[in-house]
DNA sequence: ATGAAAGCGCTAACAC
DNA sequence: GTGTTAGCGCTTTCAT
């Protein structure tokens, strides 16, 4: 054991005993349930500050009640991308006094399922899921407890899932046409991981835009990523040593851009005079790279903000799921993309 | 209630009558402890194995043992300093299987104690705390319990308080003294939060080197900042309006480095040649801000890594109290730092 | 409106 | 080496 419990350990029963009452009095008060009579309430309001009474969360999880704990189910912690959504999900999380148990999944996607299993065991009262990569293998059975959970960038299996999403096929067109209004006929495109739905949508996004200005779609410029600042180096030097290349690349995200113009720094090309550059996320760097990166800003904050409070209010109302939402992608043009060279 | 519990919830009990054990025995095999007959303990593991079974953490923590949960108390999520110190906790969290538990404090100081006294009745089996400001607070609370704590980046009340930190005053001193082998005489400094050891151990570290430099100390030459890139803007502004002007600026942390950087951009000064910059943590931005900023590293990742090492430790083994560390920090030139103009 | 009592799933003595 | 049992602190019927 940890840690010896002290006296100072004080129960439900102590606060009933200080204030000459049951215990299950006292819950009542606790919880706000059902009536008790305003004075004995106040009696034992009193004696409950006297003590410096708290609840123990997991006592009250254990015996049926709300643990007042949600899960964070992240791939990585450690970008810019996840501190902004963080910050959306933190900030609803402490307006209605809700702990976090935070769990990154790295490499190891196979723990998903035994994380999400101890969270719905009772540990959390409800989920929070960014960017999973297959979800499928334990949605069914978050489903099958109606355990509440609301995916974040990221759409589940079908209709029945909960989500928070930006619009990634419009951003991704909206990038691409802005790179051709600008007069550019070929444009790389760095992609995300293919198996997320939403890298698969701003890559279809890019097509459209293609199609729409009858600008020829050529595969060769489609290079694969996933989302790491590495692969944008990578995928900008392919491109590169295309017999043909492009006058501007469009990147998955804004991580991968700066990948890509470090490549371009290093050979020589400049930005956006040799070469325009677009990213997709509008994460803090992305202003602060030289030059400064024109991108797709998607609302991070608010996605984290909305999905938590969307979690929040199907806890407290478990018949009323909530309904999936899409916010909107907005252009941010900096100074990473112009006209191509005569 | 936010779920129905399904019949999908195998408990220990459910394990021993498929084993044929009593469940005290599944408990035994669950925990490795004491010892259980090879025979029985297999039995016991198929059983799980078969039915899936899966601890539950509350039930376990409630009973007295131990919750396999740390807590993380931090200021604020969202900084890459903080990133990068999670990255060192996540690391070895993941390899001992352990759960976190996070808890973002911002301006909601008073709040500290009472997070702090949940997790301590038995939410988890020890703490980390990032960077406390008044630890004073819950620390004699936890000490009285015997609960096991780390402080990151903070040395606490006495020598009882176990921390990981970096040499603060040897970091403010070599910032310093690079300032000065470079020529410069009149030495801006932007401090951090006075109240925290740290930032006065820089603050003091580079008094220091001035006086074993022979270089007078002007008192106008130092302003109090608050670690916020906000604060090095405005520190910046103060010191080029003195009637005679540093021609170096040393903040205490790099993103107040990045405000003073972006304040002497606005007014067309030129780094490193019309100001020397240097700034403090070596974050990922440092490397990536135009000019790449010249910082003394202090190892991050490292921090985390050791002081979650140290708590596991500590967990594990509660008589065997470990000692507080001080990791060294270093000197990254980049290039804003040069000789002043002549 | 309030009290009594039965568990929630597990650990840790204590028996045998 | 394994079974029995008493709680851990709380929520929730069920009485009253």
């Amino acid at each position: 054991m940890a840690h010896k419990k002290t006296l100072a350990d004080i129960t439900i029963i102590d606060v009933a005993k200080e204030a000459g009452v049951s215990y299950s009095t006292v819950s009542r008060v606790v919880n706000n349930k059902s009536y008790v009579k305003p004075e004995t309430r106040d009696k034992v309001t009193q004696a409950m500050n006297r003590l410096g009474y708290q609840v123990n969360l997991q006592a009250r999880s254990l015996a049926g009640g709300n643990s007042h704990v949600i899960g964070l189910l992240v791939h990585n912690m450690s970008t810019q991308y996840m501190s902004e959504i963080f910050r959306g999900i933190d900030d609803v999380l402490a307006a209605h006094n809700y702990e976090l148990m935070l769990y990154t999944t790295h490499r190891r996607m196979t723990k998903e399922s035994t994380y999400v299993n101890m969270m719905a065991r009772g540990l959390a009262d409800g989920l929070l899921i960014v960017l999973p990569r297959q979800p499928e293998a334990y949605i069914e059975s978050l489903r099958a407890r109606d355990f509440p959970y609301v995916l974040i960038d990221q759409v589940g299996i079908d209709e029945n899932d909960v989500s928070v999403t930006a619009t990634n096929f419009q951003g991704g067109y909206e990038a691409t046409s802005h790179l051709i209004a600008l007069g550019h006929r070929r444009i790389g495109k760095i992609t995300g991981w293919m198996d997320m739905i939403g890298a698969r949508d701003r890559l279809d996004g890019y097509k459209a835009a293609l199609a729409d200005h009858d600008v020829p779609l050529d595969p060769q410029l489609i290079v694969i990523g996933d989302f790491e600042k590495s692969s944008g180096y990578r995928g900008a030097a392919t491109l590169l040593n295309l017999a043909e290349p492009p006058t501007a690349i469009f990147a998955s995200n804004d991580v991968m851009a700066q990948g890509a113009l470090e490549l371009l720094r290093e050979c020589g090309r400049h930005v956006p005079q040799d070469m325009s550059l677009i990213g997709f996320d509008d994460i803090p760097l992305a202003a602060i790279l030289s030059p400064p990166l024109t991108t797709l800003r998607q609302p991070m904050v608010e996605m984290g903000r909305r999905a938590t409070q969307m979690l929040l209010d199907w806890i407290s109302n478990p018949e009323q799921k909530p309904t999936s939402v899409t916010l909107p992608t907005e252009l941010v043009q900096r100074e990473s993309t112009s006209s191509p060279r005569p």
